[in-house]
DNA sequence: CGACCATTTGATATGGATCAAGCGATGTGG
DNA sequence: CCACATCGCTTGATCCATATCAAATGGTCG
């Protein structure tokens, strides 16, 4: 009976929590030992838009996308979060975005007004939470620019960017759908599709499989990039 | 000679420092009591990308803009500041965009570090640090958003969003030019300019000059934001 | 008044969206 | 084990919103 809410010690330890070769600090350890662990199931909403936002996460394995809807039907990605990545941290009280586990997805889950508190004495964890969010923002802003390129930028772009953020190199394993890629740049699945073959045919990159990108040239795709 | 570096106590009270309506903060006091008046003619650089982070900005008078350029000159504007908003705060060491005076404009500056110093002893003064960029945070989220919408909905947008920032209920002042609208907005100065003469046909705002609108039919406009 | 710069307006071009099949992988029931 | 439905992705044909190119208009300031 108690064992699902029992201190995830083990699970803490064990889990590939901490993205390679990062130093964990004073607030991702605190996660690490106070969050409990969640699971998620794929497409499984893990915190709707305008809910309290009264915890935060941090990837333990799977993929997480955020998003925002508008009323017809629009869909904005807001960012993809991998393992080792924190998400749902804001300063208001209610999320802004919509989280989904993009596959099956194990999650710490932490309070937040214990992270909060924990704060007010350590300055290290405050000076953490707010990196965090500091962090957030230049993704955000990164986006912005992101938005006023081309399509094959925004492609060229997201693919450097998720090679950077995942282990293996030149190998890129996806976990998202086209229609994610394209509701994240800003483009259509048709744009994002065409796009891809057209990096394939300049040999630019290789695609053993629609999920498996290989980056086969980063100086030509870097020219790429605007 | 010292009068230039002296407290500037006198103009810290005086001057329209805080947004109308609004109850200052620690921290907002904080830079009101230790920041140190600054002027900037119009046009004139405040801080450069790549620069130090080393001082957090209030404006007075006047208005800002920070942006970015990409290397073929396409430029996107981050965001626009008014007197009372706080800019130039990153958690990193160095700024991610430039910042530039739209019309002469003064300044509120302080040190970085004597904030964050004052915010160790002062957990009221550290969780605003967080707010103001969390606050920022939110701004980018929602310009991420606008860059999705069509050219119409992201002029409505920035005129409502406007109206939302200056007093003086639906009449707008515009400090920024069209360049800058356009380039805030991911479209051309044609574009933006057709949009608002459409706006103008339908009834939906007036245009006494090119810098002054009038919000005629807020209902009408907020159908047009998406 | 005349020069300059910002803005508007007009004509045309185009990148990416939309509409519409086709195709390959995965799974399900007979 | 195979027919066939389903789903995600690619490919093709056409359209359209916005960019681009070009010129006219309107302030502003010496």
């Amino acid at each position: 009976m108690l064992m699902q809410s029992a201190v995830p010690s083990r699970i803490a330890k064990d889990a590939a929590v901490t993205k390679p070769g990062h130093v964990p600090t004073a607030t991702e350890d605190a996660i690490d030992m106070m969050g409990a662990p969640m699971s998620f199931r794929r497409n499984a909403e893990i915190y709707g838009e305008d809910e309290p936002a009264d915890y935060l996460y941090k990837v333990v394995s799977g993929a997480v996308r955020t998003y925002k809807l508008l009323s017809d039907g629009r869909r904005q990605i807001g960012a993809f979060y991998l393992p080792g990545d924190v998400f749902g941290l804001e300063s208001g009280s209610v999320h802004s975005l919509s989280a989904e586990a993009i596959s099956d997805t194990k999650v710490l889950v932490i309070k937040r007004r214990a992270l909060v508190a924990l704060a007010a004495r350590d300055n290290g964890v405050a000076s953490q939470l707010w990196t965090i969010t500091a962090r957030e923002l230049q993704r955000a802003q990164d986006h912005v620019l992101a938005l006023i390129k081309t399509a094959e930028e925004r492609v060229v772009g997201f693919l450097l960017e998720m090679a950077s953020r995942v282990r293996g190199g030149n190998q890129i394993d996806l976990p998202m759908s086209r229609q994610d890629i394209a509701d994240y740049l800003g483009l259509t699945i048709e744009t994002v599709s065409r796009t891809m073959t057209h990096l394939e045919d300049t040999a630019a990159i290789e695609l053993p499989s629609s999920r498996k990108v290989v980056l086969r040239n980063r100086s030509a795709l870097g020219r790429l990039t605007g």
